[in-house]
RNA sequence: UGGGGUGUAGCCAAGUUGGUUAAGGCACGGGGUUUUGAUCCCCGCAUUCCCAGGUUCGAAUCCUGGCACCCCAGCCA
């Protein structure tokens, strides 16, 4: 039962595939492209395209789809984000094999077109500056006007183009334009820039240029020298659509490819723009792009998100060009169901009440046998220590419980999972605060392993961690990172981060054996929820556990609606 | 007074060549199983598809007119 055989739903792309392969368009191939600008981190919004991209083309047989980095702005680029980049798709489980492109791998094509569109009277060199330029390309209501430098003659053109790159101009003294029509409706058919002087270094090319195409240009161009027959982007670049096919209808490429755009992802409680996680980041309210609060993949993957999960969200969510907010619960549900399946239980203890066990000899333990996962009989199982004393959790013991609470209560019977029943004799409290600090239970040797010859039951079953032998050490448990369902739409939106997003617990107590825990690996504390390595924070003796999600809870749903 | 899009349940989303009782998931409510108040399993959850007209024996699907929301005036992508 692997994901592959789950049924896919029907999407608006899939259809137009379906479509053009139908007709034999593109020799019946499909070639997309993952396209990102390496100026940042990905998140769970290029997990989406991701997945489209790379999903696509798997799911056709001969489908290939490249990873190509839309590099042409060196000023927000930067080296290290490419191997973060890199390192994100692989862990998502995607292969771009030996398709690894750059788009300044074609900067000398691109250059070569321009001098063709130039040559075609299709370009023009513009000394406009920047208000100018915004000054005539009009407003969205009003027509723009031409620029003084829109008949220069093609050689002058030519003459000054070459000059640009040869650097013999300053950034913002010329720029390489378009000429299309400044009385477009489409702002972006006014005569756009293609070209403008920047003398920065580029991360790859070096000094080597001091001109640099611009995203429209550079897109479609490098689509159709790649042979993609599909470029999908989101819905912003909609309007763009009509310039994209206008260069591949100027140029002599070997293919048009055809842009679809759809909706990018949204999802509540959290942002997902590059400019707010940067925002996050660098004012410190979080610790990093990897910090697990982030809805980047490197923070997903250390919060302890499968990338099954993932893949599985993106799927679920399904792909239309409505603008829509995804509620978190759906990625916490996918997450949830592929850790159940694939995670072993164990015991551990978030905020320990100390009991004593009156009637177990004080220096005596023993080993019981716990199965690691209670319907996959064939995880294994490991022998778990008990003694004298014990940590349980202090929220199952209420002095005064309510009707429904099934828990410990003084003089109640519960089950501790996987060893014996105990009975509450005794409540000892700090004299001072009244605090609750230690119980003092009886145990039936007769209910070794958690039933009674007897047949009697009991309401409750708490888990539990031997004092002697406990590992003590750090848990940090994660929750929403905004108060509001959509903090992006808030102009303060920094004034509604959770205070609370992250809870340190410096001593919990865990059963012995997760001091072999391996970094990221990811384990179900029983009854509290997933839990995962810290691959940055652990020590060989000391692991650090981050919650990734807790378990589903109608005790607390029931509560918190009475 | 411009152009481009989108409107099916609380949140997503199938359905679109007009023809069953409008899929499925999340959330929610109820019940069963259970040594995790977990998992799992049942059951319920839109007489109605943004609104108003129209065409038709028949419309979420076609036509007309509205309304709402999103995107666009970087030498960013």
């Amino acid at each position: 039962m692997t994901e592959e055989e789950k049924p896919r739903s029907s999407n608006f792309i899939r259809q137009i595939i379906a479509d053009d392969l139908s007709r034999n368009k593109n020799n019946g191939r499909v070639h997309t492209r993952f396209p990102p600008e390496p100026n940042g981190y990905l998140h769970v919004g290029h997990a989406k395209s991701i997945c489209l991209n790379f999903g696509l083309a798997a799911e056709h047989a001969g489908g290939q789809c490249n990873l190509r980095f839309d590099d042409t702005n060196p000023e927000k680029e930067k080296i290290e984000y490419i191997e973060a980049i890199k390192d994100d798709i692989h862990w998502l489980g995607f292969d771009w094999e030996d398709r690894l492109f750059y788009a300044s791998d074609y900067f000398e094509q691109l250059y070569d077109y321009a001098v063709h569109l130039i040559r075609e009277a299709k370009a023009y060199v513009d000394s406009l500056n920047l208000e100018e330029m915004r000054e005539y390309r009009g407003t969205l209501t009003e027509p723009g006007r031409e620029s003084p430098d829109r008949n220069r003659s093609i050689e002058e053109n030519l003459d000054l183009f070459k000059r640009m790159r040869a650097g013999e101009f300053e950034a913002g003294q010329y720029v390489l334009r378009a000429r299309i029509d400044m009385a477009s409706p489409n702002i972006n058919m006014r005569d756009p820039t293609i070209y403008r002087i920047k003398k920065t270094r580029h991360h790859r090319t070096g000094d080597s240029w001091n001109i640099y195409p611009m995203y429209d240009y550079t897109h479609c161009i490098s689509d159709a020298l790649e042979g993609i027959t599909h470029s999908l982007c989101t819905l912003e670049f909609e309007d763009h659509r009509p310039l994209y096919d206008w260069f591949l209808d100027q140029l002599p490429v070997p293919c048009h490819p055809q842009q679809i755009e759809f909706a990018r992802l949204n999802l509540n409680y959290t942002v997902t723009s590059k400019r707010k996680l940067n925002e996050l980041v660098d004012e410190g309210h979080v610790r990093g792009w990897d910090d697990p609060r982030m809805p980047t993949i490197v923070g997903m993957r250390r919060r302890g998100y499968p990338p099954a999960a993932i893949r599985d969200f993106c799927e679920r969510i399904g792909i239309t060009k409505n603008d829509t907010v995804i509620d978190m619960s759906v990625l916490e549900n996918c997450v949830r169901e592929e850790l159940d399946r694939t995670t072993c239980r164990v015991m551990a203890v978030i905020n320990p009440l100390r009991v004593v066990i009156t009637n177990f000899p004080e220096d005596q333990e023993e080993l019981l046998d716990a199965p690691y996962h209670p319907n996959l009989p064939e995880m294994g199982s490991r022998e778990v220590p008990f003694s004298h004393v014990i940590w349980i959790e202090r929220d199952d013991f209420m002095e005064d419980p309510p009707k429904k609470f099934f828990r410990l209560a003084p003089g109640r019977e519960v089950r501790l999972r996987y060893a014996y029943f105990i009975t509450c004799e005794e409540v000892i409290k700090d004299d001072s605060t009244g605090e609750v600090v230690e119980l003092r239970c009886s145990y039936d040797p007769q209910t070794r392993g958690g039933s009674a010859p007897d047949g009697r039951k009991v309401k409750g079953t708490i888990h539990w961690v031997s004092a002697a032998q406990a590992l003590e050490t750090e848990v940090r448990l994660y929750d929403r990172l905004f108060t509001v369902p959509e903090p992006g739409r808030l102009e303060d939106w920094r004034a509604t981060l959770n205070p609370e997003s992250v809870r340190i617990i410096s001593g919990a107590m865990l059963e012995p054996g997760l001091l072999q825990a391996k970094a990221e690996e990811s384990f179900q504390f029983e009854r509290l929820g997933y839990f995962c390595v810290d691959a940055k924070d652990s020590k060989p003796d000391r692991p650090v556990f981050n919650r990734t999600v807790t378990l589903r809870d109608s005790w607390v749903k029931q509560n918190k609606s009475s």
